[in-house]
RNA sequence: GCGCCCAUAGCUCAACUGGAUAGAGCAUCGCCCUUCUAAGGCGAGGGUUUCAGGUUCGAAUCCUGAUGGGCGUGCCA
């Protein structure tokens, strides 16, 4: 319908242009929008406005001249009147029966009802979540998550090809201090006596990890404790206490005294447990990945070697002090990046650039990176090393979610993973459940500060919109139900014909609301904004809750009857439709 | 210090990316269930869009500055 105004304008501008009253090279972006106020008419365009300067003439005069155009057209298509509102706006009436077209197409497509194909089919792969596997997922994971998982939802069906995939930071510092808290905790289960590093990962599933390890080997990798803690630097806390020096010292201690094997073997216990746990976490989620992707596999297969030498060969690499460094500042980064440290260790950036690199290897057109906005400043850097390696630093696009502040009964909430006090995405989906959650996230925009009041969440789960929405779907559920039941099932083809029985306010808004369901996808895909898709289903619901409200939809005239259920089961649908993109279920009763 | 982000009703947030009288939900106050689910509907009150300038037909939105808050500023990951 849109469109269909957008072209009539386009022919105004051309006469325009005829009649010498615009210049031949004007080129006007021709903006139609949908008006907030009904007496606006349905749609608007600030044509006259924009044109002012190009013609020489007030805006309302030369939107007179545009009415008159119009008017003077003999196919005006859906267009039942045009008006001159405000400063020079052109108000366009559209004509109920094309309103109500809408419901065809619902029905035609159904599950696809709202696709675009603004994407045109290219590749994007999205990565989020990506938490290091050192705990399970906590609520600041789950903002990340759910905000992740609907933008991908939203870009495919906008006509992009989709993949989710998950980087798992499986190889480095923190998953040592994993192992060794894992292990250090099992040779407490065994009896050894100590006192467990200031620094290491205090939270209960590591003693869970230590329980299944001994349960597995028994004492076969148990040491004495004195074995472990002699020549290991003092804790913080002690006399000459360094605890990063402390953990590192008892990581080597570890490594030593396991030897390779069994070292691995602790190692892979906590990772796999730790993932696992991740994975099936994200599934009640609702949130899927086609890949997990390693960075351990990355350094085995030498991508990141081969990445380094990308570098070089682009001459941006030098020494100093022992260790490599990238000049990032070429690219407009604040300073030079070390990837390779002196003691020979690549950096954690130094895996990360070889990571993109083998994502646009893997023939993506678009790569979106969902990461939290603490690691905003580590944009520039990542951009500068694709601009090095002769790819276009575009093609990277960073979604940052700002944090979830935490409170708990007004209360702000410190959390860390190494000490095990956080609230973890299990504990909130058990107490709120999956779609509140969701649902609850992804309500705001991503670059939003959120406050997030636990207790707030718990207790009036009830007032979250999510069951406002879903209401709505259950209660056509049941309407349709309860149609049958009495032996007046709808019958659609019948109330296809009878369209124009269907004559309140509130069936003209819904089949209104309906039609601008893909243009909230399209622009919602290419913002980035899933939120956009939560204010829509609220919209729709409310429209629906309203009409129910104010007339009765199982009435004996059959072609009125016909028509109100399949105006609501096309609700249905568009209700269904959106609410799946923010992986929130439909419930049929509630 | 420098950089990025944010500031809208009492609270939590929108505002179709520069449009018309800035909107919802909570909370407060009125109404509406012998009628298809009251987890609902209808209505009222509540605003100098943090402040000061600027850009233009037109600014919550863009620019400059100020104030307040978050984050970053490792040879950590």
């Amino acid at each position: 319908m849109k469109q269909q105004i957008v072209q009539i304008l386009m022919n105004v501008v051309q006469q325009l242009k005829d009649q010498g009253i615009l210049p031949e090279d004007a080129s006007p972006r021709i903006n139609v929008e949908n008006t907030r106020d009904k007496s606006h008419g349905d749609l608007a365009t600030n044509l006259a406005m924009m044109l002012t300067k190009a013609a020489g003439m007030p805006p309302r005069a030369l939107a007179e001249k545009v009415v008159e155009l119009i008017e003077a057209m003999e196919d005006r298509g859906a267009v039942e009147k045009v008006e001159i509102a405000g400063p020079g706006f052109i108000n366009f009436f559209v004509k109920d029966d094309a309103k109500f077209a809408v419901i065809e197409q619902v029905f035609a497509q159904k599950e696809k009802f709202g696709r675009c194909n603004v994407g045109q089919g290219r590749s994007v792969l999205v990565e989020f979540v990506s938490a290091n596997p050192t705990g399970p997922l906590h609520v600041g994971h789950g903002r990340g998550a759910a905000y992740g998982a609907s933008v991908a939802s939203l870009l495919e069906e906008a006509g992009f090809k989709v993949d989710k995939e998950y980087y798992v930071n499986d190889a480095g510092r923190q998953m040592d201090i994993l192992a060794t808290s894992v292990w250090l905790r099992y040779l407490a289960l065994c009896g050894e006596e100590f006192d467990f590093p200031s620094n290491g990962y205090k939270g209960d599933y590591v003693f869970e990890i230590s329980a299944e390890l001994k349960r597995e080997h028994g004492e076969l990798l148990r040491k004495p404790a004195f074995e472990v803690f002699t020549g290991v630097c003092a804790d913080e806390g002690q006399t000459d206490g360094d605890k990063e020096k402390h953990i590192d010292d008892l990581i080597s201690k570890c490594k030593n005294l396991l030897g390779a094997a069994h070292y691995e073997t602790v190692f892979a216990i906590g990772l796999n447990t730790i993932l696992e746990d991740i994975k099936e976490d994200l599934e009640g989620f609702n949130v899927s990945f086609e890949n997990w992707f390693s960075e351990r596999s990355l350094m085995e297969t030498g991508v990141v070697d081969a990445a380094i030498e990308k570098l070089q060969a682009s001459g941006k690499i030098y020494e100093q002090n022992g260790a490599l460094w990238f000049r990032s500042t070429d690219y407009g980064d604040e300073k030079d990046r070390v990837v390779v440290r002196d003691n020979g260790l690549k950096t954690y950036f130094a895996s990360d650039i070889a990571y993109h690199f083998n994502k646009l290897e893997r023939g993506y057109d678009i790569l979106i990176d969902v990461w939290g906005s603490d690691h905003h400043g580590y944009v520039p850097r990542v951009k500068a090393a694709m601009e090095a390696m002769n790819t276009n630093p575009e093609a990277l696009e960073v979604l940052l979610v700002q944090f979830a502040i935490l409170y708990r009964g007004g209360e702000k909430l410190a959390m860390s993973t190494r000490s095990g006090q956080f609230v973890t995405l299990r504990d909130l989906r058990d107490e709120v459940g999956s779609d509140a959650a969701r649902f609850f996230y992804v309500q705001r925009k991503s670059e939003q500060h959120m406050d997030f009041d636990l207790d707030l969440a718990k207790s009036q789960s009830n007032d979250n919109p999510v069951y406002y929405i879903q209401y709505a779907h259950a209660r056509i559920s049941s309407v349709l139900e309860q149609a049958a039941e009495k032996g007046m099932a709808l019958d659609r083809e019948a109330g296809m014909a009878s369209l124009d029985k269907l004559e309140l306010d509130q069936e003209t808004d819904l089949a209104v609301q309906l039609a601008k369901y893909p243009e909230v996808i399209a622009r919602a895909a290419v913002a980035y904004e899933p939120h956009q898709i939560a204010y829509y289903l609220k919209d729709l619901a409310h429209g629906l809750h309203s009409y129910y409200n104010a007339c009765q939809f199982i009435v004996e005239d059959d072609t009125v009857r016909n028509a109100r259920l399949t105006l609501i089961l096309a609700v249905q649908q568009v209700l269904k439709n959106g609410l799946a993109i923010l992986g929130v279920s439909a419930p049929e009763k509630m």
